[in-house]
DNA sequence: CTGTGTCCTACATGTTTATGCAGTTGACTA
DNA sequence: TAGTCAACTGCATAAACATGTAGGACACAG
């Protein structure tokens, strides 16, 4: 059984989705807010697994209110719900921790699966939103790091890994190579680099970007 | 009529994609192949304009097609296929212009609606791949700011120590504090910042001053 | 063919980190 | 004056990391 809150202040719309989670089996509607002023309060005692939350409500916007349920409940996962297509909100929203995005005009269908698919781990979003999404992306992912040229290829892969934030464990798991292979790497990369521990290199590593 | 190409070396899934788009109203299916080697004649020949491409092809990947396809093409859109979620190959793909990623387990009217939403501009993508790239999308993003004014001073004097690239007993002995105490702080500092080891810690505190 | 470089794997050992639990102090405040 | 809060200390345990040693596969240059 899923458990769902929605915050959204038009009245006729907050009901009929209420409505709408209540009539299909594996969902539960835990409450129905017009606003997120007693956010914390009212899912300290609905203590739902998911969050529909309209971007625009009068008084705490919805963009504040994920911000503070991230911090507060990060296992909730929010779906953001909204009549424009705004980039700036929706990134901030992104930013500031919302797990899906959803036009209002999305067919009842498609939001009740939305809800099971963020629950399960996935980030439903509408197709438009989505394509913004990965056009900021590929902006943002222009060249990361400076190769550092005494480094081997191989070294420096494992180095952006590092910059990543990632684990020996992870590294090997991405890279598809041994945990012993990620030291061995590593190893080298700090004897190339003149450091011993995984954040000087990190360190190191980022304060030569390119500019 | 949205024209779509078909790039998949599995003979009996190309010929189900082949039935199922020519079998739906609206699309049409101008072609469909083993392999990416003669890309820029195939698609020169049918002129798609959405076009279904495998990750994984003998030859030519999928991933280098779809760079040629979207330097060559850039009015093409090109969804990418693919069994397993591999971070590398579908950032890489993003990266190289695909506009839709979906996995392969997706059923055929999903599939279809998501030819003709990636005609019309959208981006459709698994939901637990979209979820991937926010992740990715968050980290590059750097934090919301907000995250290091909950630091109080003390934590962000450790934090900066952090930087440094200091160790737990260096850290103590600099700031004539106890190690058990500099763990404490760290603690609390990973937790306002939502990470759990040392170089993450390090890596958004960088990423937060460079913005 | 032999050497050199790169990438890879493995095992062992000691150190550092991450995280849970428990408690003290002094300062500010309802 | 009791209560809250930031800073602090301590201990315990499991996981992650740093580093030494020892070797195998492959490609390419001399």
């Amino acid at each position: 059984m899923i458990r769902v809150a929605i915050f959204e202040d038009n009245f006729l719309l907050r009901e009929s989705l209420f409505q709408l989670v209540n009539g299909t089996a594996g969902l539960i509607c835990a409450g129905a807010f017009a606003n997120s002023d007693n956010l914390i309060y009212n899912i300290s005692k609905t203590y739902p697994d998911v969050v529909l939350m309209d971007i625009k409500m009068p008084g705490k916007t919805g963009i504040e209110s994920v911000l503070i349920l991230h911090d507060q409940f990060p296992k909730i996962k929010v779906i953001m719900q909204t009549v424009v297509d705004d980039e700036d909100k929706i990134f901030a929203s992104i930013c500031n921790g919302a797990s899906g995005y959803l036009l209002k005009n999305t067919p009842p269908a498609t939001l009740l699966q939305s809800i099971v698919e963020v629950f399960e781990g996935g980030a439903p979003m509408t197709p438009i939103i989505a394509q913004k999404v990965l056009e900021k992306f590929r902006k943002q992912s222009g060249p990361t790091l400076k190769e550092f040229n005494n480094l081997s290829n191989r070294e420096n892969e494992i180095l952006e890994c590092l910059v990543e934030g990632m684990s020996y464990k992870m590294i090997a798991a991405a890279r598809n190579i041994s945990i012993d292979t990620v030291r061995f790497h590593i190893r080298n990369i700090y004897e190339k680099l003149h450091v011993n521990s995984k954040s000087e290199a990190v360190v190191k590593a980022m304060r030569s970007k390119t500019g």
